[in-house]
DNA sequence: AGTGTATGAATGAACG
DNA sequence: CGTTCATTCATACACT
C-alpha cells in the first residue's frame, strides 16, 4: 500500500559541489553531473578547505503559503511521497530538495507545538483556561491545527524578512502571510476553498473559526487529526468520520481513476467533458476548519452552472486588492503568460497568475493537483497561485 | 545469528538516578545485559517535567570517527555485547553509555538507507528528469563536508554555538567529520554486494556523494585494504600478525573476509567477523593531527616523486569497470583534472581519480586523512576515490 | 558593531 | 525498523 515509502532522513550534509548559488539541497547526481564541476579545475587555489558554506535554503514566499497552506490543512507531517509531490509544487518557484521540505515540516511542526505549549499554559495563574493564548491579537482560534501556534506574529513587523520576491510582482497581496506564519495565512485559503463555508466571513484571516477540536488541547495535541491526506496514502476516499476537516486529498490515483476520460482534447471540448464530468462525484472533504463538515459526499451535481469564464484579469484585480488575499506572487501584473496544464486529462491553456476556479468551473468546484494537493482558492475562488505548468489537475465538486 | 541485541527498549530514557552530571546515558538495559541494575523503575516519581533536561550526548568528533569506521566496516547494527565494546572504547574520549552508542547505529543506519531509488516521478509535472546516475567516475568524495559535526568539539554544551572546525588545533587538518553521513549508506550493503547497488544514488534529496570507505572490493578477489580503527592515539599496537601489505594493516584480512564477497553473507555474519576481528588488536595508527602523530610514524617524503604517478588512468578505468569500486556518483563525470592535497603539509598536485598509493609512496604506505580516516585503496594500492581536493593528509607506513 | 530572533539543518533519543 | 520528537547548531535578518 500505499504507505510504502516514506523515509526522511537526514543527512544531507554539504555537499561539495553546489556552490551554484541556486542549488538547494537534493540534488539529484545527475544533474550534477553536466553541471557543477568543481572538480575539474580548481580555481584558483581553492578553498576546499574550509567547507562550503552550503547556502540554506530560503523559501520563497509563494513556498511559503504553499507549505503553510498544506500544513494548515492539516498535513503537518508529510509521508515522503507527499513531500516530493510538494516539492514539486513548490519547484516552480524555486530550487528546493525534498530535504527541504521534509525539515520545513519538521520545524514548523515542531516549533509550533512548542510554542503552543508554552503558552499553554501558563499555567498557573490566572489566565486561565484558556486553551488559547493567543498572543497576539489573533484571535481567532486559529484554528486548525497547529497553526496558531506558531509564532504568531508578534515578531516582525509585518513584513518579511528577506526579500520578498513574490509580491513583486504583483503587488497585491499583502501577504502577509508569509510572514505570518502560520497561521493566519493559510486558514483563508481553505476554507475558501470549499468556497462555501466561507463565503460569507469576510475576514480575511480566520474566518472563522469555529475550530471545535484541535487546539483546545491543550498542549496536548492537537492537532493531528486527520486529515486525510497523508497518512493513508491509500486511501483514498472521504473521511468519513471526521468531520473536520478534511481536505480534500484524494489520492491521485483515485482521481485518476475517477476522471479518466481522457485524452487530449481541446479546450473547448473539454469544457463540455468537464461538465460531464461532474457527474462524477468525488467526495471531497471539506476542508478545513471552520466548518464541520461532514465528509462526505459529494453530489454530483449537475453542471449546468459552470460557466466558463474564465478568469477575467480586470476583475480579478480588483478583488485581489480589495481583499487582500490573492497572492500569488508569481504572476506579473502585466503580462500575463500562459501555460498548459492538464485538467481531468484535457490540454487547458492558462494564464499564469491566479485563477478565478469558482468561475471557471463553479461555485463548488475544486482542482486537486495530481500529487493530490488540492489548489487552495481565496474566498473568491482564485488560486492562490498559478497552476504549475504542465501539471495534472482533477476537477472535483464539492459537496455543497 | 547473532543479531541478538533488538531490543532496547526503551528505558533510557529515564533520568539518571545517580547525577552524575556528567554520565551520559549509558544506560544498560540491565536486565538484557549483565550488568547493571537499575533497569526501569522509574526513578521517582515525579518528573515530568521540566527537570532534568538531560543534556544529550554530544559525540565528540574522535568518537564519531570510531563509529563511523566500526560502521563503515559493516557493522551496522552490533549486538549488544559489541555496544559495550565500543562504547567503552569511545569512553576514552568522553561519556558515552550504551545507550548512545546504541542509538547512534540504528540512527546512522536508519539515515543512511535512505536512498532507494528514484522511482519515477509522478505524473505530471514538469520536469526533471533526472534518472540516471551511473557515471562512475569517481571524483572528489568529499567527505568532509558537514559541517555541522563539528559542533562536539567546541561543544556546545553551554556555550555559544558556533563553532567549528577547529579542532586542528594546527591548522592543518581540519577534522572534519567523518565523512559521511550521507552516504555511507548502507555500506553494509555495498560490501556484501558488492557493487552494484550503489548506484542508486540519485536520491532525491541526497546527494549522496561521498563515499566513504571501501566499498567495494573487487568483488570477488577481495581487495586489501585495512582499515583500523584509529583512535586512540596512544594505542597503537601493532598488529601482530600483520603481514600484509597493503595498506591498512590493521586487519585487513577480516575485512577481507567481512567484505569478502559474500554476498551471501548477511550483516549479522560480518557482524561476527568484525567480533572478532574486533578482538584482534586493531591497530590503530593514530594520526590526528599533523603533529601529534604518534607512534607511528611517518615520514615524510620527499616529495619530488610523487607527484601524480597515479598509474594510467585506463588501468584504473578497467578496475572499477571490474570491480565496481568507485561510486560515488555524485559528481560528474569529468575529466581528468588534477587537485591539490596536502600531505603531510606539503602540497602536491593529483589527478583526481584513483590514485596508487602504493607506487606512490611504497608498498606499506598508507594516507590518512586529516579526519583520521584512511584511505582505503585496493589491492592493488589505488585509491577507491580521489584524494579530495584541498584536503590534508598524513602518510604514515604502516610498520611491518 | 553587536545582540536577539526566526528558521533551516542536523542529529540524538524515542516511540510504535 | 521507519518515523517522529526534541534539541541544538548555524545563519540570515532585524533592531536600538
Amino acid at each position: 500500500m500505499a504507505s510504502s515509502n516514506r523515509h526522511w532522513p537526514s543527512m544531507f550534509k554539504s555537499k561539495p559541489c553546489d556552490s551554484h548559488p541556486q542549488w538547494q539541497h537534493e540534488i539529484n547526481p545527475s544533474s550534477l553531473m553536466s553541471s557543477c564541476q568543481r572538480p575539474s579545475y580548481t580555481p584558483s587555489g581553492n578553498e576546499e578547505r574550509t567547507l562550503e558554506p552550503k547556502p540554506r535554503w530560503n523559501p520563497k514566499p509563494e513556498q511559503i503559503r504553499i507549505l503553510e497552506a498544506i500544513f494548515n490543512a492539516g498535513m503537518v507531517n508529510p509521508p515522503r511521497d507527499e513531500i516530493r509531490k510538494i516539492r514539486a509544487q513548490l519547484q516552480e518557484y524555486g530550487q528546493v530538495g525534498d530535504a527541504n521540505v521534509f525539515y520545513w515540516f519538521q520545524n514548523r511542526k515542531s516549533r509550533s507545538k512548542h510554542k503552543q505549549r508554552h503558552s499553554t499554559k501558563s499555567s498557573s495563574s490566572i489566565n486561565n483556561i484558556y486553551h488559547q493564548p493567543s498572543p497576539k491579537t489573533l484571535t481567532a482560534p486559529s484554528s486548525s491545527s497547529s497553526s496558531s501556534s506558531e509564532k504568531s506574529s508578534p515578531k516582525k513587523t509585518g513584513n518579511n524578512k528577506k526579500n520578498i520576491a513574490a509580491m513583486g510582482t504583483t503587488g497585491v497581496n499583502f501577504v502577509d502571510a508569509l510572514n505570518s506564519p502560520t497561521d493566519s495565512v493559510n486558514q483563508t485559503y481553505f476554507q475558501t476553498t470549499q468556497g462555501e463555508l466561507i463565503s460569507s466571513s469576510p475576514d480575511p484571516f480566520f474566518f472563522s473559526a469555529t475550530m471545535p477540536v484541535q487546539q483546545s488541547g491543550i498542549g496536548s495535541t492537537g492537532f493531528t487529526q486527520g486529515f486525510c491526506f497523508s497518512e493513508l496514502p491509500n486511501v483514498i476516499q472521504y473521511p468519513s468520520q471526521n468531520h473536520h476537516q478534511g481536505i480534500g486529498q484524494c489520492s491521485s490515483l483515485l482521481l485518476g481513476e475517477l476522471l479518466h476520460h481522457g485524452s487530449t482534447l481541446k479546450k473547448d471540448e473539454a469544457v463540455d467533458k468537464l461538465k460531464d464530468w461532474q457527474k462524477l462525484s468525488y467526495t471531497t472533504t471539506s476542508i478545513t476548519s471552520t466548518s464541520t463538515i461532514p465528509s462526505t459526499v459529494i453530489d454530483t451535481i449537475p453542471s449546468s452552472t459552470i460557466t466558463s469564464t474564465t478568469t477575467g484579469s480586470t476583475l480579478i484585480h480588483d478583488i485581489q486588492g480589495g481583499g487582500g488575499i490573492g497572492e500569488s506572487g508569481d504572476i506579473g501584473p502585466c503580462i500575463v503568460a500562459k501555460s498548459t496544464v492538464f485538467i481531468n486529462d484535457i490540454e487547458f491553456e492558462v494564464s499564469m497568475g491566479p485563477l478565478n476556479v469558482r468561475q471557471a468551473f463553479g461555485y463548488d468546484a475544486v482542482l486537486i493537483h495530481s500529487s493530490g494537493q488540492p489548489v487552495f482558492t481565496n474566498e473568491w475562488g482564485f488560486t492562490l497561485q498559478s497552476l504549475q505548468p504542465g501539471a495534472s489537475y482533477y476537477l472535483v465538486r464539492i459537496f455543497s
